[in-house]
DNA sequence: CCGCCCTGCCGCAATGCCGCCGCAATGCTG
DNA sequence: CAGCATTGCGGCGGCATTGCGGCAGGGCGG
């Protein structure tokens, strides 16, 4: 007996082909053309994820997760047409656990299945970098390098994103200038501390080039920085 | 035989992937969906340790907090969802022993477990630095750097944190000014016992602007200072 | 090979923190 | 009550930490 899965998606095509490859996959498909079917649906026969267009008649993929979010941890991967939906997903700080831009390949999808799936069981047993931070206004992929505050993206380079990251993923903890050392470089790399002041330093302004009233990351004079929600 | 955990959460995914990882760990693990069935299990079945979500369905993990102190000083680690959760919780007063804020790492949480459970058993003998202190109105959290009194924060430098901890670590307990330096700066550091006085008079001045009544440092004449609850 | 970007670090200015001083207030002792 | 000790408190100067502009070396792609 295979994994339960729900897709909805108002356009026949995807339906059936996903479904299909779904199938194919090992899972259990269940098929709704938009968001009101699908809660209806879902309320009766429970998923252990869901794939929802974000982009639906009646009731929107947004609109639908924050009813599912109501009452269940159901992890839930978005499908997105554009880029600018994408941002809107996100930006919204819709809870997704992850999402995908059309036109997107059937591997690509069942491998972004199996993950949300993996992390789901697992708990946050997890150690791996989650795929998705998301943090108030902020909102971090690794996996596609991609940063933005409040729906607009903010381009950040590799080590700004990790130390970024590192704050982020624990809003309110404490940071000292080693541990954001480890978390951009890895340990046993010894730098000048304040090079971590020049990475918050541009940090601050490339926000703060959208967003003047950025002051999210704090600083704890004698101890480090941490990120406040 | 593992020492016995209660673990209470409405997310059938945490309770299902935490009680694994505890279980892993050698803990006995006891689940409950709800505060209410907590509650009635908690008294068939006694437990070392609870960990509570703090949104639930019927009975949220504050008020069963409430009814578990009632009649014991069972450790309690809470699950928050957000930081204004977390605020809450801690504004409100409430005796948890400490809280981990999701997303976290079942790592983490063993870690905090165990931290939260040594204290219990040590009982006040335990010199490690405990995760969080609570003396009445007053709320501190190393980790977090944190400082609360009567729900607002108090903004400390490092070594008015850490004399001012040292106090409210042992309420009642008179501090000489050595002790205090001590736990400022560790031992063999020599200052002017006049110093310790600064910074009692910076820490009062501070928390009297957010509430001019507050005399709970007190002064002992000739000996040193203590914390009264 | 050239040019761009990233990055680590430096120097300066601004800010924060802290230890101590001096004086007034308070407490203790005889 | 007198006298001494101790503490509260404002303030000050020095030191540490941080923000920020900038720069030079190195990596990388064109």
């Amino acid at each position: 007996m295979g994994t339960r899965i729900a897709l909805v998606d108002d356009d026949q095509n995807i339906l059936t082909s996903v479904s299909l490859t779904l199938e194919n996959e090992g899972f259990e498909v269940d098929c709704y053309h938009d968001g009101e079917t699908a809660l209806r649906g879902l309320g009766r026969r429970p998923v252990e994820l869901a794939v929802l267009d974000i982009k639906m008649p009646r009731m929107d993929g947004m609109e639908l997760l924050q009813k599912i979010r109501g009452d269940s941890s159901l992890p839930v991967i978005f499908l997105t047409s554009k880029d600018d939906e994408l941002d809107e997903a996100l930006g919204l700080g819709m809870g997704a656990d992850d999402y995908i831009t059309k036109p997107f390949s059937q591997r690509l999808l069942i491998a972004r299945i199996r993950a949300v799936l993996r992390r789901a069981s697992q708990g946050e047993m997890d150690m791996s970098a989650p795929n998705i931070v998301r943090q108030g206004e902020l909102l971090m992929d690794p996996d596609r390098h991609l940063c933005s505050w409040k729906g607009e993206e903010v381009k950040l380079t590799v080590t700004e994103f990790l130390i970024l990251q590192a704050l982020a993923l624990r809003p309110g903890m404490v940071k000292n200038r080693d541990q954001l050392m480890d978390a951009a470089y890895g340990e046993s790399v010894f730098l000048d501390d304040r090079t971590i002041d020049s990475h918050i330093k541009r940090l601050r302004r490339k926000i703060r080039v959208q967003d003047s009233t950025f002051d999210n990351i704090e600083t704890l004079y004698g101890i480090g920085y941490k990120y406040r929600a």
